[in-house]
RNA sequence: UGGUCUAUGGUGUAACUGGCAACACGUCUGGUUUUGGUCCAGAAGAGUCUAGGUUCGAGCCCUAGUAGACCAACCA
């Protein structure tokens, strides 16, 4: 509570400003209200951590609540779940409560309200009553039982609560207005019968009142002061509101106030769909690594504190917002970084033998464990005379860039010797089987010598293939491979699941890991880091890829393998690419008058230029928000057809086909342009 | 065609009651390094959606546009 440097974001404002209108500190209570539905993803701890932080930073309790009111979908293998998904992530509530706790209060005030004419019994079908709502331009119309008697009212509720009529026979509804502009207001369903066991009051009820008879009284009756949500509630404030001052008596009156949710690149967030991975197997389960849930997270070797780093970089606002994954894996990195114990393994291994290294001979070697923490201590690794190293890390001959084996040339193997490539044996095929390597003696680490301090430009990583042991490794890839897998109104999401999601291999690790337990976490050097999964034997030891090392190597790489790539910038840190040119054109595209745009159109048709078709996909598709942004694409594509001579392929015509069915006038028009020219 | 909310570098968030835009991620450069990791030093990148207004002065206030999101489940 000293950090007086970090500033607020805007609840923490309404806080401040509540305190200091001379409310008591000590009333301030804070709630987390899941319904126990489905398991808790990533999404989630973004309100758990603005929560439960908002308790930590005043001191003030938080509770749990299970929001349990449609026993259709609720179960308490999701109670017992989220409760241990909350705990690992390292928070702490105060009372564990459940809205159905409170099913007797809630039909008791709604006796009242009945009393009070501010409740009525409908006898209408879901249809006829949908019907009557009107639409958000017209208003809708009364029930015709609205204007039933208290008497008639307070007896058929009875006879509901009884057990008396079917499912969808009657409703109980308040009485607000039914011209409301806010259609949560026009008189909205208070109860509904359903004749399903309870996870918890089994069945003791057969009504159960709706979310936005529940949430508010809820959290009155808890003493909730400030009660967070995301921002689809907006429209329910008004409500929350209303049922509110019904029932409010001199107690703290709770305010419910919304927030953005989060989003995250190439991942979804909706339980439903979520569930629909785990149902049609695409994944193994709700703790699948792959998935985005806590479980999940936990599973692939996420910890608590990484992801409450994560929820607290990204902060908190109203605006609709998308987080890279980038961040997301930084912040595992810069946990796992001091944390993690740093061990040897070769995931693709190619035989590497020291011709002068003496036959049949070994030795241990001392190594590190932690260089970013000096009481991780070190251990004993084995060395000998043939080895693996990484493919990756070998090639015959390479350009100056090239800082690890080749023929010729000197690098160390980490925490051993220097070698120099020599020579390689081949197959018929003419691919590499081994590679044949002399070692400088003196060279050993840590031994002193002269040669021990020679400077080397690389370091490779190997093991002993004598003593290596064989470890199953799951090596994993993101789950969908768009930025916005559900963002598109007309592909379904499974339509962009990334089949390379999950690659399994058999890898090489050092001795030392033949202890390891379930969920330990390391750094394979040079590669990343990795957990040992449940599914770990000591016969068969797996391990999962949390996340690799940040790498700037891999993107030179691409550039080095093809020579076709079209002229690149020289000084590519003084430019800005052409790519942010046009987003940044279209960013300001739609909001201009015409003469304007005109220069802006330009602009873009210039930076068009330098521009390859496919580099154009993150700037298009239904995912990208702004209009502008897909102008400005389609501008661009037209450009970069017509200068280069070609032939629209597969995915400049989604672009036009996109673009011909958008609302939008002005892209439109570009896209008919393009359409008629190459006659899509 | 209604109501509500939102609009700040590539991304996310700041900027206390108006005083010429900060931090993190990402990107790039250089240094250190027995991990192309870490660490250190530095750079580029927005003039705050547009147009008007109020003001000595606006990202913050007002008006009008534009764009996006949410709202018509007996879901939460």
């Amino acid at each position: 509570m000293t950090e007086e440097k970090k500033s607020l974001n805007f609840i923490e404002h309404i806080i401040e400003e509540d305190l200091t209108n001379g409310m008591n500190p000590n009333h301030l209570r804070f709630r987390f209200p899941p319904e126990p539905n489905g398991y808790l993803h990533i999404g989630h701890t973004k309100a758990i951590g603005i929560s439960f932080g908002l308790g930590l930073r005043y001191n003030a309790p938080v509770n749990l609540r299970f929001d349990d009111t449609n026993p259709a979908k609720e179960e308490q293998e999701y109670v017992d779940a989220i409760k241990e998904d909350i705990s690992w992530l390292g928070y702490e509530w105060d009372q564990e409560c459940y809205s159905s706790d409170y099913f007797q209060q809630l039909y008791d005030w709604t006796v009242q309200l009945i009393k009070d004419g501010k409740a009525y019994v409908d006898s209408q079908s879901a249809e006829a009553i949908a019907e009557q709502k009107g639409t958000t331009t017209e208003p809708g119309t009364n029930s015709p039982y609205r204007d039933r008697s208290v008497e008639e009212n307070l007896e058929l509720f009875q006879k509901m609560k009884d057990g008396k009529f079917d499912e969808g026979e009657h409703v109980v509804r308040a009485k607000i207005d039914m011209a409301d502009p806010n259609m949560l207001m026009r008189d909205p369903l208070m109860y509904r019968i359903l004749k399903k066991s309870h996870h918890r009051t089994g069945d003791d009820w057969c009504i159960y009142p709706m979310y936005d008879w529940t949430h508010g009284e809820s959290d009155y009756i808890e003493s909730i002061s400030h009660s967070l949500c995301s921002l689809e509630f907006k429209p329910h404030r008004k409500l929350y509101d209303w049922f509110l001052d019904q029932v409010y008596d001199k107690n703290i009156r709770p305010k419910q106030r919304e927030f953005a949710r989060l989003n995250l690149s190439y991942t979804i967030m909706s339980k439903r769909k979520l569930l629909k991975l785990v149902q049609e197997g695409i994944v193994s389960g709700w703790d699948d690594p792959r998935m985005p849930t806590i479980s999940g997270l936990r599973r692939r070797g996420y910890t608590p504190a990484s992801i409450r780093k994560f929820v607290e970089t990204v902060g908190v606002a109203k605006r609709e917002n998308v987080i890279d994954v980038s961040l997301l894996e930084f912040c595992i990195r810069e946990d796992l970084n001091k944390t993690a114990s740093r061990v040897m393994g070769v995931l693709d291994p190619i035989k590497l033998v020291i011709t002068n290294y003496p036959e049949g001979e070994e030795e241990w070697l001392t190594a590190e464990n932690n260089p970013e923490d000096d009481t991780a201590g070190s251990r004993e690794i084995p060395f000998s005379g043939e080895l693996y190293i990484e493919r990756e890390d070998f090639k015959e001959e390479a350009g100056r860039k090239f800082f690890r084996l080749t023929i010729g040339k000197e690098v160390r193997l980490k925490n051993a010797y220097i070698i120099k490539g020599e020579s390689v044996v081949k197959d018929k095929d003419g691919n590499i089987t081994e590679i044949h390597c002399t070692y400088d003696p003196k060279s050993k680490s840590g031994s002193g010598t002269e040669e021990s301090k020679r400077n080397v430009k690389g370091t490779l990583h190997w093991v002993s293939i004598k003593h290596a042991i064989p470890a199953e490794v799951r090596i994993y890839d993101r789950l969908f491979n768009d930025e916005a897998p559900d963002g598109h109104k007309e592909k379904d999401f499974l339509d962009f699941i990334n089949p390379d999601s999950l690659k399994v291999i058999t890898g090489y690790v050092e001795p030392s890991l033949k202890d390891a337990n379930k969920l330990d976490q390391f750094q394979f050097q040079r590669l990343g880091y990795f957990n040992v999964d449940i599914d770990s034997k000591p016969e068969v030891l797996v391990f999962n890829k949390t996340v690799g090392l940040r790498d700037t190597w891999a993107k030179v790489k691409p550039v080095t393998k093809q020579q076709n790539v079209p002229k690149q910038p020289q000084n590519r840190s003084n430019e800005v690419s052409s790519i942010d040119e046009i987003k940044r054109a279209g960013k300001k595209y739609t909001n201009l008058p015409d003469e304007k745009r005109e220069a802006l159109k330009k602009k873009i048709q210039e930076a068009a230029k330098n521009v390859a078709i496919d580099e154009l996909e993150p700037l298009y598709g239904t995912a990208v928000k702004k209009v502008g942004t897909r102008i400005a694409t389609m501008i661009a594509l037209e450009v970069i057809l017509e200068s280069n001579s070609l032939e629209p392929n597969q995915l400049a015509k989604d672009f036009i086909a996109i673009g011909l069915e958008d609302k939008n006038e002005l892209l439109q028009t570009e896209a008919k342009k393009i359409a008629s020219k190459y006659s899509v």
